[in-house]
RNA sequence: GGCGACAUAGCCAAGUGGUAAGGCAGAGGACUGCAAAUCCUUUAUCCCCCGGUUCGAAUCCGGGUGUCGCCUCCA
């Protein structure tokens, strides 16, 4: 089955054939390394980690690319405040990056690269612009002439006498329109600044990302994603700009992911609502954060709070605890030989796989693959209810939920986890004192257990233990 | 003024023409020394409202209401 998913560029649910077959070139906007990131932030990065993964999953070769944009106006602001240079602003946030990335399970890219590694890319790129005459200089700041790109607006679907008859901005009196932007910007006294042929200066925002994408994953790319506010202007300058410099179509599928807000509300400065990643992931296990935000599809827009992480806790719990039981009973049950409840169990397994992966292929609908892992979940749970299994079958279960759950990102570790000899022994003398029926002993250790998050649970095949 | 998204049970959330997935929470039952986990049963005669098309609509069309957003830096 072909992967379809919805391209902002038609707003179609469109069947995806990349360029190169079994090839797949991604860009993905990343974060301007002034802060840290917040959720919103989040939602982007996780959900193209998804898009990668799952594309991986299908067989396709995929380069992945996000970049970093290390010099900007709010760097320069920023690092100024904090008294140190852009670089090492950039250095902090980018390596924070990196450690609230990998705590939500988000993988590297296979480039990050950054904005100020690519200048003379960059210069390249606003000369091919200016030579062609849809650029053009004023003592030292470049700007693109929107009017000379017929396209524009295309992303946006909206017109460019439109786009302007709404702005209400103060629009530079120099600009040859009011939505041209800037390609260079001139460099004020004492900022920091790169040696270029129209002066001293540094890079507009929107020109970095047409440069790197293409540097890396060649003048059209399959998949270019981002934020839903990129859309407009940053995305549909993009366009302008590659198309106008390559002539060729800059990118076959945008993709864009839902807002997230904060209790219904827009995630603002002034309303003082960013949830950052580092802070969140001091109060909730990073994974149920992702397990919460692929738990609604990415086009959606999606309201966050602690109380709704609360319930998203509850389902994921659901799905480790029978991949403990899972491997709990790898390492104690017997095997028993293949039966027909065993074959009937193994058809379910390849039943709800084929489930996850046509909700997956329709637009990457990861609520509804979810679904079908929660529906292979009590599948599972009814089975185990016999007294013999067939271990092959309990291996090929989590065998599944391990491909499954790692194109999800979600069950990052399917393995048995060692207990320290202290708790060991506490489990020991619990059982003792269960075998002397002196439960109020018993009860008296599980209570301590549980205060140490452990959990214990008597079955028929012994106790078993897990975290809470 | 232009453009757009969303509205499904207590909560979250799939479903875009064939008669309401899944999860969380709740209730009852089974299992258990008691629990936990799990299983079974139960929780929307109906999908914001009003019209229309259709044999048939949560799903399509028209109108309305509500919420949010973009058009300006913003994921």
């Amino acid at each position: 089955m072909a992967v379809k998913l919805f391209n902002t560029l038609n707003r179609r649910i469109e069947e995806f054939v990349p360029l190169k077959e079994k090839q797949v070139g991604i860009y993905v906007c990343g974060p301007t390394v002034y802060d840290y990131f917040h959720i919103g932030n989040a939602r982007v990065f996780l959900i193209f980690d998804v898009v990668r993964r799952y594309l991986e999953y299908k067989g396709y070769q995929v380069t992945y690319v996000q970049n970093f944009t290390d010099v900007e106006d709010k760097m320069i602001k920023r690092a100024e405040e904090m008294d140190i240079t852009v670089s090492e602003l950039a250095e902090k946030f980018i390596n924070a990056y990196f450690e609230d990335a990998q705590a939500l399970g988000i993988r590297k890219a296979n480039y990050h690269p950054r904005a100020t590694e690519h200048i003379k890319d960059i210069i390249k790129l606003i000369q091919k612009l200016v030579d062609k005459g849809l650029a053009y200089n004023i003592e030292g700041d470049v700007y693109f002439d929107t009017t000379s790109y017929q396209g524009y607006g295309k992303l946006t679907g909206q017109a460019l006498e439109d786009l302007e008859a709404g702005a209400r901005i103060e629009v530079d009196q120099r600009k040859k329109n009011p939505m041209d932007f800037a390609l260079w910007k001139k460099a004020k006294e004492d900022e920091l600044y790169w040696e270029s042929p129209w002066g001293k200066g540094r890079p507009g925002w929107h020109i970095e990302c047409s440069a790197m994408s293409m540097q890396y994953l060649g003048e059209t790319l399959d998949i270019h994603a981002g934020g839903p506010d990129l859309i407009f202007p940053h995305h549909e300058n993009e366009v302008a700009q590659s198309e106008g410099a390559t002539g060729k179509p800059f990118v076959k599928y945008w993709m864009h992911a839902g807002y997230l807000n904060i209790d219904k509300q827009k995630m603002s400065k002034s309303l003082g609502n960013i949830l950052t990643v580092k802070e969140i992931r001091k109060k909730v296990d990073p994974l149920v954060v992702r397990f919460f935000l692929l738990s609604a599809h990415y086009r959606s827009p999606i309201n966050f709070n602690f109380e709704l992480l609360e319930q998203a806790r509850g389902g994921l719990e659901r799905l480790n605890t029978l991949i403990h039981t899972l491997l709990d009973i790898i390492e104690k049950a017997d095997n028993y030989p293949l039966d027909e409840k065993d074959r009937e169990m193994l058809a379910k397994v390849k039943e709800y796989r084929l489930k996850f992966e046509e909700s997956m292929d329709d637009d990457f609908n990861t609520a509804d693959a979810i679904a079908a892992l929660f529906e292979l979940t009590k599948e599972t749970n009814i089975y185990l209810k016999e007294e013999k299994q067939n271990l092959e079958v309990i291996n090929k279960i989590l065998d599944t939920y391990r491909e499954l759950g790692d194109v999800l990102g979600l069950i990052p570790e399917l393995k048995k986890e060692e207990l320290d000899p202290e708790i060991e022994t506490l489990i020991q003398k619990r059982q003792e004192a269960r075998k002397n029926k002196d439960y109020a002993a018993a009860d008296a250790i599980r209570d301590e257990l549980l205060e140490k998050g452990i959990v214990l649970e008597d079955t028929p095949q012994g106790v078993r233990w897990r975290r809470k």
